[in-house]
DNA sequence: ACTCAATCTGAAGACAACCTGAAGCGATTC
DNA sequence: GAATCGCTTCAGGTTGTCTTCAGATTGAGT
């Protein structure tokens, strides 16, 4: 999780960014608006802190540039002029949210969690739905608690369908991603696979895969 | 846009309610944890207002809940609690953002435009309308949060009522884009197929697609 | 290097879902 | 009230999918 911090206040800069280093955040510290520019154009941050008095122009500025030129990342303003226009504006050039000095350390963590948390479409380690426990790390699978052993390419396929449950996925889609390019499309490979996973895993009689055809399959 | 207001107050749940529609939101307002959990079920929110102190129970479980059941709506949490743990809580259990009361609608207004913005950039994979829901990535349909199982050339013919609903179409049309051109003039599929679709789709008796006489059918 | 087991692959028949055309009935217009 | 257009139902035909099985391939252990 990365965290660009626009401060120009070294005393505050320097606290800001070892509190983030504390909660293992990856934190980079900038002191003006062409740094920042430059730091942003060279690698994405999940989540970036932005202090609007700055030694080379405003930082309200900055982030109406950013946003003209279409960076989206969640912004966070940080600022001494805690007065209600200045909110508004804040909000209103695209800032995700604003917090008035002073400020708790543990208040900008938390804020700061909840952007990210909203950016990163959660990179959960174990994948959960319908009585199917998946760990991405240890690659095991459960159906309503009890172990199951699958091969290496029914567990690739169950990951796609965890990891899109609910959605239609066309056949192409599913093959593209498990067979590479060099995938015959006169075989019919993923059918075989479909039937073992469901024989695998519809171990109580009720199906999870539905097929739609013409389409592909959806995980209910 | 749509925004769901949690308030049991009636008379700042009604300034609330009437402060969005004269910004030309789609305001719903409701007063319960109950409710709120019922409306959220049936139509997806742009964005979700959530007072804390509710009659049948606290605002802050129900977050967790939703959180927990995979609702990802963007939730802007008011209360009269302004303590930093209250806050701390409210954002770590998946709040967007927290505006203690007292508070100007000018502010929350600004909030609200902000939550609305990072949401909107996905949006364009969901059509909605007149109860129906088309999800153009996951290839499925609701009708009134019900899943309804079309097959693919009923789906193709609903997904061309979606995208042009209001609009009168011509029958030639629409069978020019789902059979081609190679379209027998004669025969009577695009009939077969308007009863198949009013069948699983105008399940509680009203009509949703209107037929005009020798020019085509309507998506009311 | 060899053996053995597990997994992967391709083919074929059975099966079921969907598509299609026709026919009878109902509704609307003139 | 006749004619046209649209609605609904049904059965045959087509096509996609399911299942099984045997041969090929891979990988681990000796």
């Amino acid at each position: 999780m990365k965290v660009l911090v626009v401060e120009d206040e070294r005393r505050l800069g320097e606290f800001l960014k070892q509190g983030l280093v504390e909660c293992r955040y990856t934190a980079t510290l900038v002191r003006t608006c062409k740094e920042a520019s430059d730091a942003l154009a060279e690698t994405p941050f999940d989540v970036i802190v932005l202090d609007l008095s700055l030694p080379d122009g405003d930082g309200l500025n900055l982030l109406r540039q950013w946003r003209e030129s279409g960076f989206n990342e969640p912004v966070l303003i940080l600022s001494a002029r805690d007065s209600l226009e200045d909110r508004l504006k804040g909000l209103d050039l695209g800032a995700d949210d604003y917090l008035p000095k002073p400020f708790s350390m543990e208040e900008l963590l938390a804020r700061i969690r909840s952007l990210a948390r909203r950016q990163s479409t959660v990179k959960l380690t174990v994948l959960e739905h319908a009585g199917i426990r998946l760990d991405l790390v240890g690659r095991t699978v459960h159906v309503n608690g009890k172990p199951v052993d699958l091969t290496s390419r029914e567990y690739a396929l169950l990951e796609i369908f965890m990891q899109n449950h609910g959605r239609i996925l066309p056949r192409t889609l599913i093959t593209d991603k498990i067979w590479a390019s060099s995938y015959d499309v006169d075989t019919n490979l993923l059918d075989v696979y479909m039937s073992r996973l469901r024989a695998k895993l519809e171990t109580n009689g009720k199906a999870l895969f539905k097929t739609v055809r013409g389409v592909g399959y959806q995980l209910i």
